[in-house]
DNA sequence: CTGGCGCGAATACTATAGGATTTATGAAAT
DNA sequence: ATTTCATAAATCCTATAGTATTCGCGCCAG
């Protein structure tokens, strides 16, 4: 979904010995950037789950005109994060369901262990360095921050792409992508959550990876999952005191 | 995807008595048709494979203004008909190759036959009768006309789908979906092919599943994509004579 | 003949304007 | 009090114009 965001201006045909001042601070694409824009105050709630989003209000209120808007949303709306109503305008999705948490991550647990073995079976070399690489490179979280939480989301977003992509299979690789698990996952209970058990539940699986263990690394995973589910997610939705979209003021 | 143009005009506040005269000939909404519009480009081949799209080159052809015809490609993007380079423009995706047509099947097998088995042991007396209506309407081809053909192609969609729908998973359904196979699969071999076989395993698959058994189903529904792919599909490539993209000239 | 440069054309991108539809508001009738 | 209807405002949808960037072609140096 992202990753097309690049620059196309100050490449080159710059003068020389001007010591290459800075690439110019601007844009690349701004419909880019207002995708970005109205994605992040989908999920800081600013746009509430089940809103109206206007296309003029949101124009004005990021100071350009409707037309990167559309664009934007229609990309949008390909994520879940808006949904269309022809001649009525876009709605922020409403947030998950218990039950489609629990569908969701039935959905990862048939594809994700399978990936896992698979990862397993063709591992190479420079797989296991980038395995380890990603584990390294992440810290148990000290606090509970909204930094650290951003953070560990974040690793545990490349960790599950990076084993999806090392089962060979682009198809699932990009099915897993593409049900932007994390971003809904986030905006539920976007105020921190998940604790360290997640960055040991990750080292068990990358360690029977990396030791090309194909039944371990599916068992590792569905533990995984499980637990992230069962033990981590479903129990915010009795405590905690999440309002739902349908409570009525 | 579709399913979405529904009309909102000359719903009513209409004269009485004036016996419902033609519900007005007009559009929904244009970036609608539009969508359309360039999907049948593509899928016929007037757009080949891997060619620029120009935005302002359909507006002109299609007499509609870039507008609609931006939110129409943003659209198409996400069923990867086409994929866009910012300030660069869009550009037909290139034809599924052998290997992506392999791995798109080894998905399929990781989550229709799970479907399938999920669906003989859900399935309720309405759903057997959905089942029973679906295969009932489709007939054998006699001959090999493209007509025949595409009905085929949706007969195939719908079962699957209902299929998947009835698997009660939301996310399974939808992954299979946002695959766009049938899609693909058409757009590679446009020209006619497939033959009965296939509405002999639709028949073997949907007996499976009204009669509750679960491993029957999922072996029928495993044996159904893997003669698709290896009997029906695959030799496509060597024979037929089919032009790939990157041949040139 | 090959590779780099520059100019013109084509194209993408953004902004703005106007018509069409929906939504909100409020008065009148039951 | 509730419903119906008319009017006004807001919003969506499409079209058009202008700017920025890329693309294509010819020219020139090597």
């Amino acid at each position: 979904m992202s990753g097309r965001a690049r620059t196309h201006w100050g490449d080159g045909r710059r003068p020389q010995g001007v010591a290459a001042a800075k690439p110019l601070p601007r844009r690349a694409v701004l419909a880019d950037d207002v995708y970005e824009a109205i994605k992040a105050l989908i999920m800081d709630h600013e746009i509430e789950p089940d809103a109206r989003v206007s296309i003029d209000g949101l124009a004005r209120q990021l100071r350009v005109s409707p037309t990167p808007v559309r664009e934007a949303l229609a990309r949008l709306e390909s994520a879940e994060l808006v949904a269309k109503e022809p001649l009525r305008g876009y709605r922020a999705t409403p947030l998950l369901t218990k039950e489609e948490l629990e569908d969701l991550y039935q959905f990862r647990l048939l594809i994700e262990p399978w990936a896992a073995a698979r990862a397993a079976e063709r591992v190479a070399a420079g797989d296991k360095e980038q395995l380890r690489a990603e584990m390294a490179a992440t810290e148990v979280p000290q606090s509970d921050s909204y930094a650290e939480y951003k953070a560990l989301t974040a690793h545990d977003t490349r960790l599950h792409v990076l084993i999806a992509e090392l089962a060979g299979s682009p198809q699932v690789r990009h099915a897993f992508e593409r049900t932007h698990c994390h971003l809904h996952i986030f905006r539920l209970h976007y105020h921190r959550t998940i604790g360290a058990e997640t960055i040991k539940e990750h080292q068990a699986i990358v360690d029977a990876i990396t030791q090309g263990d194909k039944d371990a690394a599916e068992h590792a995973m569905r533990r995984h999952l499980e637990s992230s589910c069962y033990d981590r997610l479903l129990p915010l939705y009795d405590a905690g005191g999440r309002r739902r979209h349908d409570e009525r003021s």
